[in-house]
This record gives C-alpha cells, structure tokens and sequence, in this order.
RNA sequence: GGCCCGUUCGUCUAUCGGCUAGGACGCCAGGUUUUCAUCCUGGUAAGAGGGGUUCGAUUCCCCUACGGGCUACCA
C-alpha cells in the first residue's frame, strides 16, 4: 500500500508550492486508498513560527486535505513532530558513526565561515569533503584519544556524513528518469548540528524509513540532495522509497519562485487562509476563491488528464490522479485562470452555501436577511468568478442606485424620457405583478409609438443606475412594484 | 563561479519518430440576451538556436543560448 507524506516546516503560513505538493501527496495516496501522512519538520527551533503548525492543519482541511496519521490526529509510527523524535535520531547516528559513515567534526562556525570567505576570494566554492576533510578538526584528522578526550570534554561538534570519494551515484526520479552523480562533487553534509538535534537531510531519511513511506513526493528544489539522500539509504542498508520531485511554481511572468512579493504586487494572495501572524496576510479565501477552484487550478499546474479533462472536484482528481502525467517543467502562476476554474466551481456551488461565505466575506451582505440574499445570489451567481463579486452582481437589489452610469444614461435618448418615468411610476401603481407591469409598459409604448427597447432600457437605468444585471422582469418581481415606483421617482427628480 | 533541472501559442498543457502540432485560459469577432454578464460559434497564436541520428524529427543524441533550483550547524 502506498504511504506518502507531507512534511512542511512550520516557518510560516504554507503557501501555494507548498499545497501543490501536499495535494498531489494526497492524491496519490488515495488514487490507491493510500495513507497520506503529515510530518511537521521543526527540527529548526529558531525558525519556527507560533501558530505555524495549526495554520498548515487548517489551511489543508480548507482545501479537504486530511491526513491519516499527524501530530493531532496521531497514528502508529509517531509521533510526527521531528523535535519529538531526537532519540530516535540518536539512536540512528550511531550506525552511521559505529560502521564509519559519519564522523564527528570539531571546527566551529566561524573556522568554516573563515574558509569560506577564503575560498570565495580564490573564486572558488568551499566545500568540506574528501579533499580537505584531512585538514580540518574532525575524528579523521585527530588521533582517537584526543577525539575521545574532546568528546568527553563536552567540546561542541557536529557529526558530518562521510561521502564516498570517487562513487556514481545513481538516482532515479520516476517524473525526470536516471541521472548519474559523481560522489566527488558532494560535501560532507552535517547529520547532526551542534545542539544535537537532526538536520533536514538525516531526519528526512530516518523518518521517512521509520514510518515505511513508499514514494517521496516533494518539490523540485531537493533534487540536488537526492544523490545525498540515495547514499544514506545505501549507508544504513535501507530499501529506498520511490521519488518524485515536482516542477516548481513560479511568478507570473516566469523569474523566480511564486512569493508573497510578486502576489503582492499582481494583485493575489499566496496562501490559502488568512494568516494571522505579527504580519497579517490574506489567503485566496478571503478574496473570494473556494477551495475547490484553488484545488483544481493547482492541480492542473503540472499535471494533466490525456482527456484534457479541465474542470474537476477534488473526489474526481484523486480518481484519475497519475504520477507518470506530471511534467517536469516549471509553472508560471496565473490568477486569471485560477479566476476561471473558481467561476466555474461557484456555478455548480449551490446558492445558500455562497450566502453564507459572502456573508462571512462581507459587512454589507452580513446585515441582509438570509433567505432574500440566498434567492439574489441563486440569481446571479453564473456570473461570478468570486465569492465577493456577487456583491456587486447583487446590491442594486437591496439598494436603490445612489447615482447613474453617465454612459448608460447617454445610451437612453433624451426626448420622451419624462413620458417614460412617469408612466413606470403610474404602472407601478395600476399593476398587480412585475408581468403585468412589463406587459402594462410595453402596451403603452406601443400606443405612444415608442419602442420596447427603449422604455426596457430606461426601466434598467432606473433600477440599478446602469445597463446592467438579470431581466427587467427579475428585477422588478425581486424588489416588487413599491420599490420600483420609488426608485422611479427618486430617478426623476434627477433629470 | 560550481553542480543539477528545465525549454511546444502571452499563460497552463496534449503529442510517447509520420503533424494540416490538439485542448483550455486570455484576447478578438459573431450569435443569444430588447442591457450587461453567463452561454454558444468562430478566429488569433507555439516546437529557443545550431549540429547530428533517421526515409522522416517537436519527439532521440550533442553543443550553445536562455530560464530556474541548489551551493547553511534552513527546510
């Protein structure tokens, strides 16, 4: 059976690269019935952010994503907090120590940051490997005893993976096939910091065994450190899990990796919910997007149906959800079409559950009667491609119009005009239903030789002070006779 | 700089050696709507460049260019 995870680091709110690999985890695991797995690697203290862990289980339930086994849920290869698993790294580095594969290295941060600074002026890129790992402070350098010594001393150290010198490394991603790595070109990467807790690279691999992951699904900026993860596999004589390394999203136009910068600066948010942190943010949510179009636009960012299937729920991605059809090539993030999946979506979401999220969305709708805004919103909600659109599409029937559309009001010609208002506000009265009224008007035209389009038009200026919204007719059986009397006459004492 | 990954309409993508290169978003035009939108129909627009391999390359290989990622005691 297959068990992937999910396994963010709880820095910030979890953004849309983030979700995209969370959900296509999630799909895959359950296009089989899989267990889907939530990790939180919190192995760095300094970084982590209150608040963090929760915003990630919230944002993902927005979505419909839940996980089988998690920090809150639990499950039976916990815990799923890295900084709760450190005896368990522990006891793992042992192995690697005791058979040779990894060694304890001495130099402080600024001994190395120093050999940095040093190689840099060279034009060279520093690296603590086989070449200079015999000059440096570390157990291979030093005689036993005085490692032993140091050891006993309390002396700070970290333990650093000993990479093979002249090995190829085969790795094998199942989206971009085999590639070859020279083991040369690796460093000693750290294992295990100085305050004794894991780095990504060690707890990644360890978990990930332990808690019998099959495919490792995450983005594509782990790619170099595949060939690493592949030897400490080998190094503990492991059996590796398949991977899968998805393309990255990228801003709109292409340069650099989706940030909250650039959706700042087009216009969109980045994360799904709101984050309420020190700084507080908007998520897609809260402009007006539904889950669903979020989960149907992300999942077309890399993957697609042989179909062409364009407009799916979440149920029917995991159905036809395949990992052979990812591509390996960068997305550039586009709002628009996000905006068209969402319309889509919100045409086929029924009108009290889009009541209810406008409500929460927006001040004015919150104040109007439940049942009036379920039947508007029914009414209009083809049109939208946000939640907070229907506002617009819906206010001119609650609110009489405060001021007129000058091109509207270009467009409906000027002789006859007072005619025409004072015979809507004279139907008004003479009517018993919005069709009698309609009917009522266009037979009066008839008589004064005046056309149906012209008095339909002038009626919808009157109603919401442009050329827009449902039929006259919806309109007038919506807001009923009195009301559109009134707005008749507050019309025409403007002209 | 080094290493890795990528490159089909403006954007997301299909094509697994035979292509008049298909679909979707966007945009434009027409129709429906006595308005606007929805909706329908049509149009616009692409294989980065150069070498190979082959009867035949968008597809396979190499080089170049461009883009991206990584290069931390961050993940």
């Amino acid at each position: 059976m297959r068990r992937v995870r999910f396994a963010p680091s709880p820095t910030g709110p979890l953004h849309v690269g983030g979700l995209r690999t969370a959900l296509f985890n999630y799909l895959f695991a359950k296009n089989s019935g899989g267990d889907f797995i939530l990790r939180i690697e919190d192995t760095d203290k300094k970084r982590e952010v209150p608040g963090a862990e929760q915003y990630i289980i919230d944002a993902l339930a927005w979505c419909g994503i839940t996980a089988d086994e998690g920090p809150k849920k639990g499950g039976k290869l916990g815990p799923y907090r890295q900084s709760e698993r450190n005896y368990l790294y522990k006891e793992k580095i042992k192995i690697l120590v005791d058979s040779g594969r990894a060694y304890y290295a001495f130099d402080s941060e600024e001994e190395l940051s120093l050999c940095r600074e040093d190689s840099e002026k060279k034009g060279e890129t520093f690296m603590y490997n086989w070449k200079n790992r015999k000059s440096l402070k570390n157990s291979l350098s030093l005689d036993k005893e005085s490692v032993e010594k140091l050891l006993e001393k309390g002396e700070k150290h970290v333990i650093r993976f000993l990479s093979p010198e002249n090995q190829k490394v085969k790795t094998v991603d199942i989206i971009r096939g085999e590639s070859v790595i020279d083991s040369s070109l690796l460093d000693d990467k750290i294992l295990i910091k100085a305050n004794g807790t894991p780095t990504y690279h060690f707890a990644n691999v360890v978990d990930d065994h332990l808690m019998k992951i099959t495919h490792v699904i995450r983005g594509e900026e782990w790619l170099p450190s595949l060939a690493l993860h592949v030897l400490l596999y080998e190094a503990f004589g492991w059996e590796k899990p398949i991977f899968a390394h998805l393309p990255l999203i990228l801003n709109p136009n292409g340069k650099g990796k989706l940030s909250k910068r650039s959706g700042e600066k087009g216009g969109f948010p980045v994360f799904p919910i709101n984050w309420s942190g020190d700084t507080k943010l908007n998520g897609f949510r809260e402009v007006g997007i539904l889950p669903e179009g979020l989960v149907n636009y992300l999942a077309t960012l890399g993957w697609s149906t042989k179909e062409g299937l364009e407009v799916l729920t979440l149920h029917k991605l995991t159905e036809l959800f395949l990992l052979e059809n990812v591509v390996s090539s960068a997305a550039n993030f586009d709002f628009e079409k996000l905006k068209w999946y969402n319309h889509k979506h919100i045409q086929t979401t029924d009108g009290y559950k889009l009541t209810e999220l406008l409500k929460d969305l927006n001040k004015n709708a919150g104040e109007i009667v439940k049942e009036k805004l379920v039947d508007a919103i029914t009414l209009v909600k083809e049109r939208a491609n946000t939640v907070c659109d229907l506002w617009g599409l819906v206010s001119y029937l609650f609110f009489d119009p405060t001021n007129y559309d000058e091109k509207s009001l270009k467009k409906i010609s000027k002789h006859g005009l007072e005619k025409i208002v004072s015979e809507i506000i004279s139907q008004c009265k003479k009517s018993k239903s919005a069709s009698g009224f309609v009917e009522g008007l266009k037979s009066w035209g008839d008589g004064a030789g005046i056309g149906a389009g012209q008095i339909m038009m002038t009626t919808r200026v009157i109603l919401t002070g442009g050329l827009t919204g449902v039929g006259v007719h919806e309109i007038v059986s919506f807001i009923g006779l009195e009301s559109v009397g009134r707005r008749a006459e507050k019309f025409g004492d403007r002209i």
